[in-house]
DNA sequence: ACATCAATGTGAATTAGTGCACAAGCGCCT
DNA sequence: AGGCGCTTGTGCACTAATTCACATTGATGT
């Protein structure tokens, strides 16, 4: 679930803090959400907490990287250097989370073999070969929105199992093929929705997770 | 609800090929979901389609436009060119979505008068102004974790209502101010741990939207 | 050792979301 | 004009998610 993901976030800031146990009711203050999902979401972990003191932060945190996939480093290659391609590439945001830009990929030729954030731009014919040498298990689709099924399905051809797609297109895979999407045109648009359906003002809250 | 931006998004496609009418069945098909949900959906628009027909493809894209907000252009304001902020500076989806930039911000002197992307930066001081004088209604927190919550309240206070926070921090906000958040570092985080708890192949399938 | 306190873990209730299945309605063909 | 076939709109059942509320259980102090 994503929830575990924030929960792993508010026990690091709280590990580097110092704090050693915290209750549901902290947890679920940080993280934006009910106490009782919190003790539901980590009862599923089959993690035991202590009752009457809370949960012990570091060994919550462990078995939260666990079940993530731990530190382990995915080296991701990005398809698709156009725009967001290149935004995507300069962002080190990938590299710190433990995701290393393993390779750049394009179709067109005029932007093979450049050098982008220090990873030189590979064809898209190549795919196979730069998966199989990097051992990336994880795309990134940058692309046009008509070209994504067919650079998704090179990616699934080539290996990889989990795909984060920014093209604003739906992408059929094969069962066993994880695919995200991340659309910034329809998170504004959303926006944009609240922005004419404005309900009057009120009383300060904590905004959606 | 976001799915309505898929639909809307499909219906352009088909209005581009030149299709008039469109079954619920090709729309969900199209956007990925179940007919009935995409009957359903359609009904809370007040829109009605023709029984034995479908639905008109214009009248239909018309309505989600108008619910949605329309083809208005929205300016906004990207708050922090750090590495994400630059990249998004970049990125020209914003503008070809109906999302101008109309400002750049930073807190850092060193980088204020800069330019980039032919915006030039200016101090997050000036925020007030620059809202004021650009017209700005939406606002893209593209800044460290530590520093959301001060840029939050300060768009707030700037009269900004709608925020996109890409920064991997809740922030509160009073009721009435819509905040969405996109976090790439838990989209990576997901597709890790489904490739930690791999299920067998099987079927090509639709993938999530 | 025992009582007390506090927070967990979870059964049960509530709410939201999904999807089936069919009645109602519209156009077309005769 | 009337019947037929097709698709919408929606009542209803079902599933998933959320939240309440409390019995349970470990720690602590006397």
């Amino acid at each position: 679930m994503a929830r575990l993901t924030i929960y792993g976030r508010a026990l690091v800031n709280l590990a580097e803090d110092g704090v050693e146990t915290v209750l549901s009711r902290q947890l679920a203050e940080l993280a934006g959400v009910n106490a009782a999902k919190v003790r539901r979401d980590i009862s599923y972990l089959g993690s035991h907490g202590t009752r009457g003191v809370g949960y012990d932060v570091d060994r919550l945190l462990r078995e939260i990287n666990l079940v993530l996939g731990g530190g382990a480093s995915s080296p991701v290659v990005i398809v698709g250097v156009g725009n967001l391609g290149r935004a995507l590439s300069r962002y080190d945001g990938f590299q710190s989370g433990g995701f290393p830009i393993a390779g750049l990929v394009d179709a067109d030729p005029s932007v093979v073999g450049r050098r982008i954030g220090g990873v030189e731009v590979s064809h898209l014919d190549d795919l196979d070969r730069l998966v199989a040498e990097t051992g990336c298990v994880v795309g990134i689709v940058a692309t046009p929105a008509r070209a994504a099924q067919d650079v998704v399905d090179r990616l699934v051809a080539a290996g990889v199992r989990s795909i984060l797609n920014f093209a604003p297109a739906l992408v059929e895979v094969e069962a066993g093929v994880e695919v995200r999407k991340v659309d910034l045109a329809t998170e504004l648009q959303i926006l944009r929705y609240y922005e004419h359906h404005r309900s009057p003002t009120g009383r300060r809250r904590r905004a959606a997770g």
